[in-house]
RNA sequence: GUCCCCAUCGUCUAGAGGCCUAGGACACCAGGUUUUCAUCCUGGCGACACCGGUUCGAAUCCGGUUGGGGACGCCA
């Protein structure tokens, strides 16, 4: 079989983690079973569908390296195959449309099939019985079954549901007294549209029926067919509902395997119904498991990392990314978690997704990311790093040569890129300065006096070097009698305005004699 | 409310009835390397939600309870 699945995001906002995993999953499935991976468009939905939404759900999936084959499929211009779809199934006895009072037209409605003997997708789950409300009556008619419940505190709730889930239902009073037995006017209500109303029903027995599918992740997943209803598939306005629309594209793309949110389950037992009718072999399904965020909660629109290009413009590397999204619900079953783009593909199944949510782990991600930019080269961190700091807008006038020095020597500690704002003092004089560290180290008499006398070591010498420099601190520490090594963290502060960073004479060696100087001058006086 | 789904360290996960005294990773803690910081190395802390059942044997199978999530639109 050629293997053909569908990312079918609807661009009513930003991608969201939680897409882009979808994305992700589908894409892998695809590579790893050598299918196709087809984007399609859900745009259906006009008014809150935007180009913009499009545009950078295109720019995520390329700059994370998802790819995909054949042209984009517009939901939006398939629109007229949808309703075509739903005019047949009007004329097959498939779809109704109801009797509306008023003047706006009434919509479309698929009903759930009656006659599912041949339907392999339908088993028969056992007899079933539901308390009814007696104080309300049970209404039944072509549009569905319509009855209130009880609760345990007496409540009563109404309910209503297609005819398709009540087969041999016969309706009792509180004697016991049958007052309905549906088999004897299924034909009078379908034929002849007839209605009933049935007062003073306190009990339903029936035969329960049940959807079934095998869910390649979740296993068999079944629901009764009388806890559902009839769906509209045409809006009054004549435009078609997601679910046509979905199937529709679904067997005009010849899609095998569907591969979506779980969010999608239950819409999928409607669908089987909407293929049948169709006529076309209902393709396999598997529901990915939710992305939670770090409180566990589902993502919505206040976890504003959630947007795949936010962790972009933050500096997280894509690999990285991706790498850790493909962790997420999924493992290889060693205890491999690096892997390359072709591992991924090589050991991704759908059989080995699991079925539980999982939460999102900012910690987990940077650590992924760490040791994806310790292993990129030198010369393109340096690249990379560059153009970061130019969108930042401070390289104009800098030396790229001497750039791409300092960015070797600040690469192994670099976590992520937009850090490169806190390199300025390598080649401003105009820098941000730790404020409470200068209080803290460069007010004591003492380090002030030894400090310059490095100042003045470093301008007796011809030398200016790590070695040198090394000695000459040692030095001052001594002569001032402070222990060895407690002057380097009051010099990086007086150099660098800050806490962290690379070594500290390789620090000063890259700043060069002239600017070391004047830093130090700064702070030791004259 | 009705229906559906889920449940192993704080988090991501391994686990297909005996390889489990439950393995790995992140985070955390301690020590070491780096005369700073980061990296790195070593060690530690830490879980089968609960109750029953099946079995010689259960994290694993079954039932129930609890907890969490999802769906119940002329949204997608």
């Amino acid at each position: 079989m050629d293997i053909r699945v569908r990312f079918a995001p609807s661009p009513t906002g930003h991608v969201h983690i939680g897409n882009i995993r979808t994305a992700i999953f589908d894409w892998l499935f695809a590579r790893h079973s050598g299918g196709k991976f087809l984007l399609r468009v859900e745009d259906t939905d006009r008014e809150r569908s935007t180009q913009a939404a499009i545009d950078t759900l295109l720019e995520c999936m390329k700059w994370l390296g998802i790819d995909y084959d054949e042209e984009i499929f517009y939901q939006s211009k398939n629109a007229a195959a949808h309703l075509k779809a739903a005019e047949k199934m009007l004329l097959d006895g498939k779809a109704f449309r109801p009797k509306v009072a008023g003047p706006e037209p009434a919509p479309i409605i698929f009903k759930l099939p009656w006659y599912t003997d041949d339907n392999p997708d339908v088993r028969i789950a056992g007899p079933a019985e539901l308390q009814v409300d007696p104080a309300a009556p049970v209404k039944i008619s072509s549009s569905g079954i319509h009855f209130s419940q009880l609760n345990e505190k007496g409540k009563s709730t109404e309910r209503s549901a297609s005819l398709a889930g009540y087969h041999q239902l016969k309706i009792l009073d509180s004697t016991g007294k049958c007052l309905f037995e549906i088999e004897k006017e299924i034909e009078n209500i379908f034929k002849k549209d007839a209605t009933f109303e049935i007062a003073n029903s306190a009990k339903l027995i029936f035969q329960r029926r049940e959807i079934v599918f095998k869910d390649i992740i979740k296993g068999e997943l079944a629901k009764p067919l009388d806890s559902m209803k009839d769906l509209v598939i045409v809006r009054g306005d004549g435009t078609p509902v997601f679910h046509l629309a979905n199937v529709c594209d679904d067997v005009e793309q010849k899609i095998t395997h569907i591969v979506r949110g779980d969010d999608h389950v239950e819409n999928t037992y409607r669908h089987i119904f909407l293929f049948r009718a169709i006529g076309y072999p209902v393709p396999l399904y598997a529901h990915l498991p939710m992305i939670v965020n770090q409180s566990g909660k589902p993502y919505s629109k206040r976890d504003g990392d959630a947007y795949v290009g936010d962790f972009r413009s933050k500096g997280y590397l894509p690999d990285a990314l991706f790498n850790y999204l493909s962790l997420l619900g999924w493992s290889p079953g060693d205890d491999r978690e690096k892997m390359t783009r072709k591992e991924i593909i090589d050991a991704f199944t759908l059989e080995r997704v699991k079925s539980s949510s999982a939460q999102f782990d900012m910690n987990k991600l940077g650590n992924m990311n760490g040791q994806y930019m310790a292993e990129i080269s030198p010369a393109k961190f340096a690249d990379e790093i560059w153009k970061v700091a130019e969108s930042q807008g401070w390289t104009a006038g800098i030396d790229q040569v001497y750039f791409a020095k300092v960015a070797g020597l600040m690469q192994s500690r670099t976590k992520l890129f937009p850090q490169v704002s806190a390199w300025k003092f390598f080649f401003f004089d105009e820098y941000e300065k730790d404020g409470k560290a200068v209080n803290k180290f460069l007010q004591d008499a003492n380090v002030k006096s030894a400090i310059r006398k490095i100042s003045e070591l470093i301008e007796a010498s011809s030398d200016f070097n790590i070695d040198v420099l090394q000695k000459f601190i040692r030095e001052s520490e001594n002569l001032s009698g402070i222990q060895e090594g407690k002057l380097n963290q009051p010099l990086r502060i007086a150099v660098t305005g800050q806490t962290t960073g690379a070594g500290i004479y390789e620090t000063m060696e890259m700043l060069g004699r002239e600017r070391t100087l004047k830093r130090l001058a700064a702070i030791g006086g004259n």
